[in-house]
RNA sequence: GAUUCCGUAGCUCAGCCGGUAGAGCAAUACACUUUUAAUGUAUGGGUCCUGGGUUCGAAUCCCAGCGGAAUCACCA
């Protein structure tokens, strides 16, 4: 095992730590009584329930000033100065505990627990005098050092992605506001929980290991039971299940879905992300909407207080009602062509008039798909339901009730991406059946996102499902619109890496 | 999966017309009793991603591999 100079050196000071009698790793607990953040926002001069205070994080600097030392202590909830005093926490002859443990055998990074009373120093910072002095455990690595000036500018940060994303426990430690994403995105799922929980929706689980893939177009992971000596799929979406339980007699099922896609990784694509997935009975999709930008309104203003979110050089409205804009409408708004009563002939030469490449494979359905995620996803950067898709490419949505031609489906974009996916849901058994059928055909054919066949969701449909409205919400990309975060690396606290 | 760029000290980076490996922070030692990213002085610290090749000589040039980033493809 290599170790570096400064290694070898912490190893050295755990070392001289236990021949002084001090246990770099003690057992029992250290009762914490305040944080850094409580005390330096509410503390003022004279103030009653100072003078007790036990506090306990890492140490992150040392100012050292001969007799006395002023550090940082970190703890959870932010950074707060101590000031440690040799003849106050060495009261006696022997200033070993000072002089020896304190000021050459901690290092930065190593916990400790403290007690004292707060104080003001005479250049107004809130410290904390420490009269008595614990160590709680000893770090043997290096943390690499951020600072940050009065202005604001970082220096030396720690700012590999690779680095970062690997030892997110460091980068949590040292880089500010990292934290405060992940704890945004916690309060942002905590909000959709109220807010569905508030109208009487019943959060549910669902199978992750799936005997067939289904609810959505995706490649699988495919993985093996050995009891039953039978393949097994992590899923590609719980749509299928939550319908069952529609069927089952419960008027609005959700369940944050963790799904599993077996697809590239890019700055907007994880193997396992996160689907937020709703379905309630006897309703539609345009409700569907209604209730989505109320949600999304909702998100908004939890989080920020305002309904106005910076995204990168946008400033994006959540205040509902969002735009609603059919996507033949879309089309025609950015390209100027009308393709409404257009045959597949006639929208393949407009797709290759507008650069895009097509091939004999491509209905109309995949040709109208296609024209509108090249030409005009892009310019959807304030929140905009797109709908009325092709029927060709939702088999698991209801037929528009004025056009057979299109489905009652909407996509929501936002920032030029898509963030929803809704659907009046299919519930005649019998075209479902034609549709999964279609599918099969595909995959015959070698469309190894097409979908499987699943007979028992069919059995489920044929005992009747009520008309129905279900989404699904990319909670990642929600995250990364509501933290203002360009990759969904940045929202996840483990990202999926290569194995060093 | 394709293309381009990157990989040097614990961290951030320089060095890359081939000629003994550099800086700042961090670390070590000493001095300093209230400091605010950075007190002063001194010191130590590197399989220059890995493996091959060219060369008298490679961190530097070439090839392959590994890892990362960006763009594209697939997708949410």
């Amino acid at each position: 095992m290599h170790l570096s100079e400064q290694e070898i050196i912490r190893r050295q000071n755990l070392q001289a730590i236990e021949a002084l009698g001090i246990a770099p790793y003690p057992a029992e607990l250290f009762d914490v009584s305040h944080h850094a953040a409580h005390i330096k926002a509410v503390y003022q001069e004279g103030a009653e329930g100072f003078d007790n205070v036990r506090l306990a994080g890492r140490i992150m600097m040392v100012r050292d000033m001969g007799k006395a030392c002023f550090a940082e202590l970190q703890d959870s909830s932010g950074r707060i100065q101590i000031y440690v005093r040799r003849d106050d926490i060495c009261p006696g002859d022997d200033k070993r505990l000072f002089d020896e443990f304190f000021k050459k055998l901690l290092d930065i990074g190593d916990f400790i627990g403290v007690e004292g009373f707060v104080f003001r120093t005479r250049t107004g910072e809130i410290t904390l005098h420490v009269r008595s002095l614990k160590l709680l455990s000893k770090a043997l690595r290096p943390l690499p050092i951020v600072k940050t000036d009065a202005e604001g500018n970082v220096y030396d940060a720690f700012n590999d992605p690779e680095l970062r994303h690997r030892m997110r426990y460091v980068d949590l430690v040292v880089n500010a506001g990292v934290k405060d994403t992940f704890i945004l995105r916690s309060k942002m799922i905590r909000t959709i929980r109220n807010f569905l929980d508030a109208r009487g929706a019943l959060e549910v689980d669902t199978p992750v290991l799936q005997n067939i893939p289904g609810g959505a177009a995706a490649r699988p992971f495919i993985t093996h039971h050995n009891a039953l000596d039978i393949p097994m799929y992590l899923r590609i979406s719980n749509e299928l299940y939550l319908k069952r339980l529609i069927v089952g007699g419960f008027d609005w099922v959700y369940e944050f879905s963790r799904n599993f896609r077996n697809e590239g990784i890019d700055r907007t694509h994880n193997p396992e992300f996160t689907i937020l997935e709703f379905y309630v009975a006897y309703k539609d999709y345009h409700w569907m909407m209604e209730i989505t930008e109320q949600l999304l309104e909702k998100v908004a203003l939890e989080l920020h207080g305002t309904t106005d979110i910076t995204v990168g050089e946008h400033v994006i409205s959540f205040k509902a009602p969002f735009r609603r804009l059919g996507i033949l409408d879309a089309i025609r708004e950015h390209t100027g062509y009308d393709v409404s009563q257009m045959d597949e002939k006639g929208l393949r030469e407009i797709a290759q008039n507008l650069g895009i490449e097509t091939d004999a494979s491509m209905g109309k359905g995949k040709l109208i798909d296609e024209i509108f995620s090249e030409k005009c996803e892009d310019h959807f950067i304030q929140p905009t339901f797109i709908m009325d898709y092709p029927v060709e490419m939702s088999p698991l949505t209801k037929r528009h009730r004025a056009n057979p031609e299109l489905v009652e489906r909407f996509e929501l974009m936002i920032n030029g991406k898509e963030i929803a996916n809704a659907y009046s849901e299919l519930n005649d058994p019998i075209d479902q059946r034609e549709r999964f059928e279609e599918q099969a055909r595909l995959k015959e054919r070698g469309d190894e996102e097409a979908m499987f066949i699943d007979h028992d969701f069919l059995r489920a449909l044929e005992f009747g499902m009520p008309p129905t409205a279900g989404i699904g919400i990319g909670i990642d990309r929600l995250a990364m619109l509501m933290t203002n975060q360009r990759t969904i690396q940045e929202v996840l606290f483990f990202p999926q890496m290569r194995p060093e």
